[in-house]
DNA sequence: CGCTAAAATTAGCCATGCCTAATTTTATTA
DNA sequence: TAATAAAATTAGGCATGGCTAATTTTAGCG
């Protein structure tokens, strides 16, 4: 019994940043069967210190649990959550890499936009990408007219 | 003769809730002439209270320039940065009305996407436009892969 | 087993951006 | 032009998510 109001499914997203740590979170976990502090801050880009402090808050909000110097896991919701962003991000990476863009300007879009896109235009982005791996002529125009582009601007 | 080092040219970004106010002010002033604090409390969804103190940094940052009472109005800094969000959101807005998704999914998606994207990807997404627009029967394949995908997730 | 280095945590701080309530200035209009 | 309404500003507060420095816990090694 439930006495208070909430949605039949728990949302699938977080903020930028929390989302950020259960993606990485995740990806520690499946790589190398845990989640470190040190690992954490060291693929973020950020303190150890922020690391624990933020921890401390998702396992606050039910999306990971955690006990002082022992470690994370993920809870059912924050995998879901996790899952989500991991697959948003793989979709738009493959999506970007038809177009020959750098791999390091893949990787800082795809950062900044998997945060950001509603699950129908991601939808539109994997038919795209499904579509346009098998027109490889149409794709050598769009890279062309990239090209053409570029240099006209200078 | 300057003293200090700085970039030749300045940086045509600023954090994401910049970047909306300088659009918004921009938009008002393109519209009809001035940018008013409750009209821009009004486009942005905030309270008139944040915005007097937004304009307040942003004046701090040489980006708009504000009398009190007064009004506000782009600087040069500013205009750069208004002129490059709008180029943006008009380009990832004619990219997003390719597949069809209802107008309010691409203005949120656009408004997430356009502070986080960099130049060259959007030369592939006007790349792309351009190209799709031109070969109607490929859109449609890609419209028919997006609903066929949508049905079978249920 | 004890020592040391690494990892983790705590404490205290800061910037960004938002809020409400109260006040001041400007604009309208009777 | 005086009163009122609308707009703008100030003051004070809060959540988020970073930081450094200091401390505590754990892990590894002689």
């Amino acid at each position: 019994m439930r006495y208070i109001d909430m949605p039949a499914t728990p949302p699938l997203t977080a903020s930028r940043a929390r989302e950020d740590y259960l993606e990485q979170i995740h990806k520690l976990i499946e790589g190398k069967g845990y989640a470190r502090v040190v690992d954490l801050a060291q693929n973020l880009g950020i303190a150890q210190a922020s690391v624990t402090n933020m921890i401390q808050r998702l396992d606050a909000d039910g999306l990971v649990d955690y006990e002082k110097y022992r470690g994370v896991v993920l809870t059912e919701a924050g995998l879901d959550i996790a899952r989500a962003i991991t697959d948003r991000h793989e979709t738009l990476t493959r999506f970007l890499e038809l177009f020959g863009l750098d791999d390091e300007t893949i990787y800082d879009d795809v950062e900044g936009m998997e945060h950001h896109i509603s699950e129908s235009t991601l939808e539109a982005f994997r038919a795209l990408q499904e579509e346009l791996a098998r027109q490889p002529a149409m794709l050598g125009r769009i890279r062309s007219r990239m090209t053409a582009r570029s240099k006209k601007r200078g």
